[in-house]
DNA sequence: CGTTTTTGACCGGCGC
DNA sequence: GCGCCGGTCAAAAACG
């Protein structure tokens, strides 16, 4: 870079001296002769020379500067500012796709979730009713039995056995409900105690909107003298027999200081009476899960001990039970199959008793189990209130152990022992197999309808739930 | 404002 | 037929 080999500027400051003004403003860069031996002179010239260098600077920086600002906005405004430009635009451009493509993906995934719930309720409402139909088919197939039994003009008496046996053994194979073999024993034993009230007078029926006359009258089903068609009878299973399940009562005895104790489900209260013999009130609810689920429950402290509160069950949940449920919608469905099943055709708790003491596995017994045959209702009733003693273990037939052995749901924490016993008391065999097995999906009714529907299931149940109780000697009733 | 609870009225079965 | 009783309904109140 080419300095100018001098530099003249005015100095105000030393224009009282002229003549030192030019000897000190005069300064030949490039010559050889600097003057280093004037001690001096030398170092004014150095400062001098740092000075002019800063005031040099100071304009070259000026401008510099200005330089900079003129080309920042002239010389280089139209290429920059355009390629600038055109870089934030691609990077817009490119964040905008980027944008409407996880937006599409976005739709796209609720879209399938969409889609996946509708598929979820389309297969939901195809297996109900595919259920329905199967029972539809099993009652006409077994109503048709009985009509060409009735006309053969056999012993009905004999056949009638004859068709429960193999109803029965049907059952076990294929997994049908206990209910058809209360089926088969409806119509071939004429004369079934079944609670005397009219099943259209059920809240379910009512509030379906049904008029009675579209009901059977129990009188009709009673009535062997004559030989019924065959839609007419299974109509009239369905309806004794709906009206017959839903009957059948699960009545479960516990400490709690609740006024309700929580089992998964969700109640609303529908009404409050003084019961004649309790100063307690007893307390209706019906199950809200479904609108027209027919389950209902009764609570009530017990008269003789204000700790105990029994709590009724009647009917069964015809909608998908969340996990909570499963346990306690589980027993006391299995506890009203038993009941169904082996005291149903005469309400007498012995051919209970016997059933359950056929099977070897249910010799353990049910200390905790009762029926009532003195009840308007066939009524079972679970008396968790007595503390269960430790005892050996028993065996429980092969049923799947997370169906009964849920997680218990009895209690919140008023509740007292349950919980306690069940875990405590649970054969390690069991506790084995359950922690083996993947938990169940939302263990349905039907996989308890199948469970039930086994033949050894009732004198299992028995074990089952013995063992789950921690039930102590051998008792029944 | 929608849902749940309360509570008196109502209904049907049953016994007398 | 009458009264009792258990169960349910439904309007009003309470609640969240």
């Amino acid at each position: 870079m080419n300095f100018p080999t001098r530099l003249v500027w005015d100095d105000g400051a030393s224009s009282t001296r002229p003549s030192e003004k030019r000897a000190i403003n005069e300064a030949d860069f490039f010559s050889n002769k600097k003057n280093c031996s004037r001690g001096s002179s030398s170092r004014i010239n150095l400062k001098e020379e740092v000075d002019r260098d800063d005031k040099r600077a100071q304009g070259f920086k000026v401008n510099m500067d200005l330089n900079l600002q003129i080309t920042s906005c002239e010389s280089e405004s139209h290429e920059d500012c355009e390629i600038k430009d055109e870089q934030t635009k691609n990077e817009r451009e490119i964040l905008f796709s980027e944008l409407r493509r996880v937006s599409a993906e976005n739709h796209q995934l609720k879209d399938l979730l969409n889609q996946l719930n509708k598929n979820y309720n389309i297969l939901q409402m195809q297996v109900v009713s595919l259920i329905q139909q199967q029972e539809q088919t099993q009652k006409s197939q077994i109503a048709s039995k009985i009509e060409i039994i009735n006309g053969r003009g056999e012993d009905r008496n004999n056949m009638n056995d004859r068709v429960v046996e193999r109803q029965f053994m049907e059952m076990g194979q294929n997994g049908k409900e206990v209910k058809t073999e209360y089926d088969t024993r409806t119509i071939g034993n004429t004369t079934l105690n079944l609670p005397h009230r009219d099943p259209s007078e059920s809240w379910d029926m009512k509030r379906l909107g049904k008029e009675k006359n579209q009901v059977p009258s129990q009188t009709h089903l009673h009535d062997s003298s004559t030989t019924p068609k065959l839609y007419g009878i299974t109509s009239d299973i369905d309806q004794a027999t709906e009206a017959a399940i839903r009957r059948a009562r699960v009545s479960v005895r516990a400490r709690s200081e609740a006024s309700m104790i929580s089992d998964g489900c969700q109640w609303r209260k529908y009404g409050q009476k003084m019961a004649k013999g309790n100063p307690c009130p007893r307390a209706y609810y019906r199950c809200t899960m479904s609108a027209s689920c027919p389950v209902r429950k009764q609570v009530q402290r017990c008269a003789e001990d204000r700790s105990v509160l029994v709590t009724t069950y009647e009917g069964h949940h015809n909608h998908p039970l969340p996990q909570a449920a499963v346990a306690m919608a589980s027993t006391t469905t299995s506890a009203a199959t038993m009941l169904l099943s082996g005291s149903m055709p005469s309400s007498d708790p012995n051919s209970f008793l016997a059933k359950a003491a056929i099977n070897p596995s249910s010799s353990s017994t049910i200390s905790l189990a009762s029926i009532s045959a003195s009840a308007p209702f066939p009524t079972i009733t679970l008396d968790l209130t007595r503390v269960p003693e430790p005892r050996a273990q028993v065996p429980v037939p092969a049923l799947h152990p997370n169906t009964l052995l849920q997680r218990p749901v009895l209690g919140e924490s008023k509740f007292s022992g349950v919980q306690m016993s069940h875990e405590l008391q649970l054969p390690q065999q069991s506790r084995d197999q359950a922690q083996k097995l993947p938990s169940l999906p939302e263990a349905s009714r039907a996989t308890t309808t199948n469970l039930a529907a086994d033949s050894n299931f009732t004198a299992a149940i028995v074990a089952a739930l013995s063992s789950f109780m921690g039930s102590g000697p051998q008792k029944l009733l």
